[in-house]
DNA sequence: TAGATTGTTAATCGATTAACAATC
DNA sequence: TAGATTGTTAATCGATTAACAATC
């Protein structure tokens, strides 16, 4: 299987959701046009990123629905559970947590941390606050591969800092910051400003 | 000013809030490298991003601070306060008021809307909420122009669709859910359940 | 001036779309 | 078979990077 790129990625996890939503009715096939569809991709976009991960439709069918959705899960989601921490527990950080801890998804939020001693040894949503002293430590001892930043901007370098430093691959990172960190750290911009600034800005320009 | 893409402008709203901070010091003028070292760009870009919004600098001092600060407000702020309204205060609808309600922006949410009855006529994070039906008319006599869906997958076309016809010209939306909507709408997502699963995927192509 | 940086064009890169023989 | 769709390659498109004369 080939290099897959980022923004296959997430097509493909958009795939899913569609497919899990269709399941539900009476077909067992669809075409590329019909996911391409509900998906606002093109046809040929739909068979590139299917052919990406290996899995092969019927010319005269299509792709079987639910052999095409194993196909997806088993490419998007871990083998095994995947764990992440979540650091910065203020109103944006608990919203994550409810909204992480609502979905069943394949990757939890095992631990949450803060330096604000009010929050420290409270559960919230299910997921127990640390201070960020302990960041290290339970990171490297549930060998957790995933962190989320949601600090003020100010510190965001120096949390994404110590994750990486902990063993962290991937950050998803909600700060209005761009982290610069190694290349084998991947990380997954989240800026809220920045796109309010866009569609504030592209609205303007669609006025006239 | 010619065509300014997507990508240009989120950049430019990167640019604006390192200014911001570097204002308070004692530097007076930057050079791209330096900004581009800020941002996590290359100079090359920040020169052309720079370009694109008219604002020139000198090849001894660099840019002005200051004045590529007001090109950059003129550019990214409207002339005149510009409105929102949100649609679905569940959790992360809370959450997304009480970001935008910290933050001193040129852009406010002015109202929310949920067709949960005990929502109804509450106000949340300085925020009246009003019966979803309601939404087409507050849009029209407001003049708003910009939609937040922060509502489930399965409602945010219609809403969508609402907005559209309520007049408004950019949505930012939070649904798991690709939006099709005339071209003449500026559509920006925000899709968290994606972005974790490509941060879980790409950290475990990075463990090896 | 000499040297570094700027604005701006040309070259490169990567992703998307179009096209089409192979397939059912 | 005839017709539509598939997997896959070639052409297109757009954005990024490299390069360089003009400038301070």
């Amino acid at each position: 299987m080939a290099l897959i790129s980022d923004k296959t990625v997430g097509r493909l996890s958009l795939y899913r959701r569609i497919l899990q939503e269709v399941l539900g009715g009476t077909k067992e096939y669809l075409f590329s046009h019909e996911l391409a569809q509900y998906a606002g991709v093109t046809a040929a976009q739909v068979r590139r990123d299917i052919m990406a991960i290996g899995y092969a439709g019927s010319p005269s069918r299509g792709y079987n629905i639910r052999e095409l959705l194993a196909s997806l899960d088993q490419f998007i989601d871990p083998a095994e559970k995947q764990y992440a921490v979540l650091v910065g527990v203020g109103n944006l950080g608990r919203a994550i947590l409810s909204y992480f801890a609502q979905r069943r998804l394949k990757i939890a939020i095992q631990a949450a941390f803060d330096n604000d001693p009010a929050k420290v040894n409270r559960v919230i949503n299910n997921c127990r606050c640390y201070h960020l002293s302990s960041l290290q430590q339970i990171v490297r001892e549930n060998q957790i591969t995933v962190g989320i930043i949601s600090v003020p901007p100010e510190a965001a370098r120096e949390v994404a800092d110590e994750m990486v430093k902990a063993g962290i691959k991937g950050i998803l990172n909600f700060a209005h910051v761009r982290l610069r960190l190694p290349r084998d750290v991947w990380v997954e911009n989240i800026d809220m400003a920045t796109a309010l600034e866009k569609v504030s800005y592209f609205a303007r320009q669609n006025l006239g």
